[in-house]
DNA sequence: TGACATTAAATGTAATTACATTAAATTTGT
DNA sequence: ACAAATTTAATGTAATTACATTTAATGTCA
């Protein structure tokens, strides 16, 4: 459905303007259907994602700070996101030898077999994406790039 | 930047898969400097987001059901959003004649007016997006609703 | 060296959100 | 007509988030 009809408004202010409502709404789109495959599994989006993270450097460790950096939202508490993989020794947490204000931060066995149980799920669902071709899916992530770009905001 | 940068993922597992990333990247960029716009004037972007909703439907009123439908993120809670703005007399709230389960939400002079001094803020940053064509931006909107579309999910 | 600034992470808190439940009005089916 | 189902909005709540502050460690530079 165009994003004239998801959100009932027959028209915009321009282009550029309706772009923008664009990509909040299919990010909340996005969002929902994620929840959605994640809700079985007693976890919440944000924590997902950092588990994520952290498989992608494993077995290195990350700091709390990478984590942040690599955060599709860098406003959300890290530090507690840890907390709550802590509890459920998703992960380990101790003191980085080389600077003591870090905090090393690991996935264990027990998140790569969680993460791996979900990754099923996960690609199934993406892969009912490819009403998109690859390279409409590149052109897209091209167009978002430029967005951003395009403001000087930093 | 490229979102490959943005987030120090040099890889990702396929175009689809990157292009959902940016999309959710590029969403919380700009969550981010619409709340810096929005910080002075000591209003969230929800409740500007429903402002907005209901000028969109001035002078006619519209139910909180019908503000929910035109909501970009349906999950929060309309109800609330609007005992919010009541409290700063940007709208009037009542029973709707026809069916008193629903009430009707008007902006009034003080919302319209408070979302004016906005306007000129708001359209100054979205000058700035510019980089992007016209045709660009359609580009951009139309891939979304594509890749919206060729998921089979409601 | 030592005062000051900066950085990293954790924590306190108030507000917001997600989700379930409730309450009231209307619609449906017999 | 009336019981049951549905719809609409409000509310209770626990968890999460945004934001400011704190604590501790490191870096800077006179």
């Amino acid at each position: 459905m165009k994003i004239e009809e998801e959100i009932k408004q027959p028209v915009f202010k321009s282009a550029h303007s309706k772009a923008l409502v664009n990509v909040m709404f299919t990010n909340n789109w996005l969002c929902n259907i994620q929840m959605e495959i994640l809700k079985p599994y007693d976890i919440t989006l944000q924590q997902y994602n950092v588990l994520r993270i952290l498989r992608g450097q494993y077995p290195s460790p990350i700091t709390v700070c990478g984590i942040i950096e690599r955060m599709l939202d860098k406003m959300s508490n890290a530090s507690r996101l840890v907390d709550k993989l802590l509890l459920k020794d998703f992960v380990i947490r101790r003191e980085c030898p080389s600077d003591r204000r870090q905090v090393d931060v690991v996935i264990t066995e027990k998140g790569l077999d969680f993460l791996k149980q979900i990754d099923q799920c996960q690609a199934k669902w993406e892969e009912n994406l490819h009403g998109l071709t690859e390279a409409e899916a590149h052109e897209l992530s091209n167009l978002l790039d430029k967005l951003r770009a395009s403001a000087y905001k930093k």
